[in-house]
DNA sequence: TCCACTTATATAGCTTGCTATCTAATATTG
DNA sequence: CAATATTAGATAGCAAGCTATATAAGTGGA
């Protein structure tokens, strides 16, 4: 019935699934990245938004929506809420009447201090007690596993 | 301003930031996963359910909770779809008449072989490249970051 | 026994993600 | 130039996560 050899099967138990730890991490990232922007009035899909806009101003949703790798549905609701709550604002494109250009306002651009601050926090308490090589090694392992579900 | 000397610093940016990498990697891994069992009429959410119900079926919800990690209020409702979609049935406790033990349905039971096959493949495809070393490397850094985001 | 905790589950309401589909504007091509 | 493609964005509807709160059933002590 099995079709791979006992030898280089892999038992599948939940708790060494590498998907299954994978999305409790994330989870347990976003509850603590959660608990400490709350008080800025920020939430974690506004985030990374905010992140992209900090580094580059004015770009279109079609920019973020590549840049950040989420669908472009999720991204119109997600500025939508944005807008609703002050943090950007929209201009029309003076070349294409389509595009839309997403702009920070004033609030948001006063944000970014404490809130880098505050993700930085949640990574180094994520990152306790590894030494300045695992770190690097898990990012850079991060970055390989990112990349093999990414093609195609 | 700057509190910290710039030397030890870590330079904010999102494709360095772990918290950022994690959640766009657990998003690719749900894509991916969603992609295997949606022809087996699963979703990613019943998967972590019912790999704990094939381990052991008549768990009461509470002891689900604790054991998958998340709230008791997402366990309710993923429980009520999977009713809905004739994976599961709930029947009472002899004892107690606020619990109810949860047991699968022969349609639910016939799917582990096809079900953990298809999260394999997955988890194959996000380790593509890895050394068997790089692998436990990586297992074994997912456990101690969760580890560290557990406590309290 | 009765009142106050605790425990198990459900529900309301929100965010963040997805797929699928619609509209409007621009580009392309016969 | 008209017909067709593509592209930008919005919207509908669902899944899966969260917090906060409600309800019902057990437990324990005065």
């Amino acid at each position: 019935m099995r079709q791979t050899s006992p030898m280089t099967e892999r038992d599948f138990t939940r708790t060494c699934s590498e998907g299954y730890q994978v999305n409790l991490m994330a989870r347990l990232f976003a509850r603590a990245l959660q608990a400490q922007i709350k008080p800025l009035g920020l939430s974690t899909g506004t985030f990374p938004v905010l992140l992209a806009l900090w580094e580059r101003e004015g770009q279109t949703q079609r920019e973020l929506v590549t840049e950040l790798g989420v669908e472009q549905a999720t991204m119109a609701n997600t500025l939508s809420r944005m807008e609703r709550d002050g943090l950007i604002t929209r201009r029309a494109h003076e070349a294409d009447a389509r595009v839309q250009t997403v702009w920070l306002t004033e609030r948001a651009k006063g944000l970014e201090q404490a809130a880098t601050a505050a993700a930085g926090e949640v990574n180094d308490r994520a990152m306790a007690g590894l030494t300045e090589q695992e770190r690097q090694t898990f990012a850079a392992l991060l970055s390989r596993v990112i990349g093999n579900l990414s093609d195609h």
